[in-house]
DNA sequence: AATCCACAGGAAGCCCGGGAAC
DNA sequence: GTTCCCGGGCTTCCTGTGGATT
């Protein structure tokens, strides 16, 4: 008999009934203080069995307010119904942070929404968006039926490529013949409707929905209701729901980060060989997460960005707080000597500087020092247990280098 | 009240690498 | 091959601005 590595673990007790449930990606069947929502996207989707038009709708709220799952629920209802009932109708889902340029959307749209069509896929990058646009419509309609088509994170779009997309998806109905459509948008933006044309606006924002975000109360009760089919019976300890959604109460109601909490406490509960997820699991869970969540984005970034982090590094570690965008650039031009590196311009480590606080990595407040300017408020905000220089010298030893330079003399003190 | 700093951030355009079409 | 298109990273040039200082 031979020994093999998987064997302890295998046998190993596992505490999960099915893990795929508390992934946020998975739709449950109920989705609890949510049925107002479900009510009036389903009261406007509904239109669409008819074989009418719904009106496009934007869904509001925070991250992990149970946008996205609402959505895909009530989609999932109208595509098993129109089956039922011998209606077309054709929901897609289309993430915008991952698909993020208009040509991107429409070439996604052709190809995905048409899975059985026959002709060729329209390539990544080549044709003129208007060529892709009409493709589109030729397709849709050669299909017809009633198309539901989601834009999540639609704020991120506008933002990033403006608004042409959306006037022409919200003008699809004029150059369908066979087929109709309706937009949803779902967005964590109150006020990106503030970067529409008006005449997008209108058509856009027929109806909108917004959703509050969960209190803690209510994140226990999605907890327990996802737990009761994932997690074995009596496997999860005293307050251990309760503090899995506290701690997600307070970062803004977020369903996802509760979730995130249970399932990562449970492996690691697991892991431990116990057979009860404690509080303490939770707490291990959390700084886990963090360090998940963070430690790719920085290994991952570019190295003019990675130059530039560390340049903030610097700075707050001659103990300098609230830096101003002049000094990292500074910092940022002697690094890039030190390594014989070629500078960028300011203009752009300005850009850098937002990305970085886009990604969460630093924060940066435009302030106004008066007669001294106009500038940014820069700090890091990278949680305690992760080493950003460490990170960053395993996927490029050169920056420990840089660190190790600490650039001392620049220091205002 | 006027000035003026130290940038913010928009617009346009360049270059590059990807690809399609002819 | 040449010529077209898309998108990302970047530069150049530019106008705008909140409030301490004059």
């Amino acid at each position: 008999m031979s020994s093999n590595i998987f064997d302890g673990i295998l046998t190993q007790r596992t505490l999960f009934i099915q893990k795929e449930t508390l992934r946020h990606t998975h739709t449950p069947e109920r989705l609890p203080h949510r049925d107002a929502e479900v009510e009036t996207l389903s009261f406007n989707l509904v239109e669409a069995l008819k074989g009418h038009i719904p009106s496009n709708m934007i869904l509001y709220g925070v991250t992990g307010a149970g946008k996205t799952a609402v959505t895909r629920y009530v989609c999932d209802q109208l595509l098993r119904k129109g089956e039922q009932i011998g209606r077309v109708v054709h929901p897609v889902l289309v993430n915008c942070r991952q698909i993020d340029t208009q040509y991107r959307v429409l070439s996604h749209l052709g190809n995905t929404l048409l899975e059985a069509h026959e002709e060729a896929d329209i390539p990544f990058t080549g044709w003129p968006t208007d060529r892709v646009f009409s493709e589109l419509v030729k397709r849709m309609d050669e299909r017809g039926g009633v198309y539901v088509i989601v834009l999540d994170e639609i704020d991120h779009l506008v933002k990033k490529a403006g608004d042409d997309l959306l006037y022409n998806l919200t003008n699809l109905n004029a150059e369908l013949k066979n087929a109709r459509a309706c937009v949803i948008g779902i967005s964590n933006d109150l006020k990106f409707t503030d970067f529409l044309d008006p005449r997008v606006r209108s058509r856009l924002g027929q109806e909108d929905i917004i959703f509050n975000p969960y209190n803690a109360e209510q994140l226990q009760d999605i907890l327990r209701g996802r737990a009761q089919n994932a997690i074995t019976p009596d496997a999860i300890g005293d307050g251990v729901i309760e503090l899995c959604a506290a701690l997600a109460a307070q970062e803004n109601g977020d369903a996802r980060c509760a979730l995130d909490l249970l399932r990562v406490s449970t492996e690691k509960a697991e892991q431990e060989g116990v057979s009860i997820v404690e509080q303490q699991h939770v707490r291990i869970a959390q700084a886990q997460i963090e360090s998940d969540q963070v430690t790719p984005v920085i290994r991952t970034l570019p190295t003019q960005q990675k130059m530039v982090l560390v340049s903030v590094l610097i700075n707050e570690n001659n103990g300098l707080r609230n830096i101003q965008t002049g000094e990292v650039y500074h910092i940022y031009k002697q690094a890039c000597n030190l390594v014989g590196q070629q500078f960028l311009t300011a203009r752009r480590i300005s850009g850098i500087i937002n990305n970085l606080d886009m990604l969460g990595l630093i924060t940066a407040k435009v302030i106004s020092r008066g007669r001294h300017g106009r500038s940014k408020e820069i700090n890091s905000c990278i949680p305690n247990n992760i080493d950003p220089i460490d990170v960053m010298a395993k996927a490029e030893p050169v920056f420990s280098e840089i660190f190790a330079n600490r650039f001392r003399h620049q220091s205002r003190l």
